[in-house]
DNA sequence: AGTTGATTTAAACGCTTGTTTTATACGTTT
DNA sequence: AAACGTATAAAACAAGCGTTTAAATCAACT
């Protein structure tokens, strides 16, 4: 009955055509990579993708959310946290900043050098056929991170604010899809990227562009913003 | 003999397929936009792409030089207009900034809504593959723009600035592919999409970041950039 | 009027795509 | 040992791709 029993190498041929469906998407983007390369990598048949997944769509939605929701989860996390030791006062804003950024840099770190590309090209190639259940994620994220900045930064008038915010997201995003960048100029003594440096410098450059002299003029408000990460 | 007189609707043609191609690839990609899709939507017959540009590489290689080597030309254009300027004193930020942010706006908003969504897939699809000229004339300016933000922020040391030159196109970056926010936003009086607004809160943000206390460790240098805008 | 050369057209090229089908091999259970 | 259900495999499917070919069309020239 069970799979686990029943199945010979099942489990281990459904994740080798994941790992190496992320790669070669990272790499290549979505349209670019045929199913038969993926199998051909994963040394699986071409019919082993519709077998498990259904679809190649299928397959691009699971791995979609198979990594936008432990960052989104940890991100909450971070920001949980941030408010209990806050309490008193008020969330700085390079702490809410950190919060946002570093479940990215952690999981790119543990994950290797294709997540970050990954990410990327779920945010240009897929605008819209975003699955559902990670868009729903990723717009609470922004929410609470709008409303948190909301707090820290009560000069800011809103409608600025949220296009600071969709600032922020754009440093982060364009840091992670050349993210061959971060391997070249940020290296620590071991000659491996050094995230940590990375993410500070991220978070410096936001929290002074985010606090930065508003000027001129004051415009209508704006809509709910609809990026992915 | 001249083209100009034994054609029929020749140059037209060629122009129609341009146009169509430009909107098509901004929607949905360059993979994913077939030759006969193009040619379909630009009256046109399939053969009429490889007979005026050869391949559909080529057609895609002649939009994207169509399209970058102005904006890199007014850049440069401004950059000297401020140096000639500020010949006694040192050029301010904003001003650099403004240089070359403002050419993308402006030809954003004579060439409509799709301008902005190309050069996002420009630089999301085809990270490597973009015509040399462009390349050439990209690195160019980012080359000169560096240096100038070198001498405007003396205090802030050299691979920190890089990085935030980095972080500054990545902000215009996002912002021209999720171009649809900043009609959403930035809406004038006449309900048009107001560009002054957007490139000023682009400037100040970016300002802000490229001004930010500078924390933490210095590391090794960088190496050159390769992104596109 | 007829030739010329550029433009347009329809049809076919070979190839790849995602998906489906059919059959075989395997481990477990009865 | 036989039956069962999962997993793998090879082959075929229709559809679409970029590109090429060859014939038709057209405007302007001799």
């Amino acid at each position: 009955m069970s799979k686990s029993i029943h199945s010979k190498g099942a489990d281990e041929t459904k994740e080798r055509i994941l790992s190496a469906a992320e790669g070669l998407f990272a790499e290549y983007g979505f349209e670019a990579v045929s199913l038969r390369r993926i199998t051909t990598e994963a040394l699986a048949n071409v019919a082993a993708v519709n077998y498990y997944f259904g679809s190649k769509e299928a397959l691009i939605d699971e791995l979609i959310n198979q990594h936008t929701l432990p960052v989104m989860k940890e991100r909450m996390r971070l920001l949980d946290a941030a408010e209990q030791m806050f309490q008193v006062g008020v969330v700085p804003v390079e702490v809410i900043l950190d919060a946002v950024m570093r479940p990215f840099l952690t999981v790119m770190k543990e994950g290797g050098d294709v997540f970050g590309k990954f990410i990327g090209r779920c945010m240009s190639e897929r605008g819209d056929r975003i699955p559902a259940q990670s868009m729903r994620s990723a717009q609470r994220v922004v929410k609470r991170v709008t409303a948190m900045l909301t707090d820290a930064l009560p000069d800011v008038e809103a409608e600025v604010l949220s296009w600071r915010v969709h600032f922020c997201f754009g440093v982060m995003a364009h840091t992670l899809m050349n993210e061959d960048m971060l391997r070249i100029m940020s290296r620590g003594e071991s000659g491996e990227p050094d995230f940590e440096v990375t993410l500070q410098r991220m978070v410096d450059y936001c929290k002074g562009g985010l606090h930065a002299g508003s000027s001129a003029l004051a415009q209508n408000s704006g809509g709910q913003s609809e990026f992915l990460f």
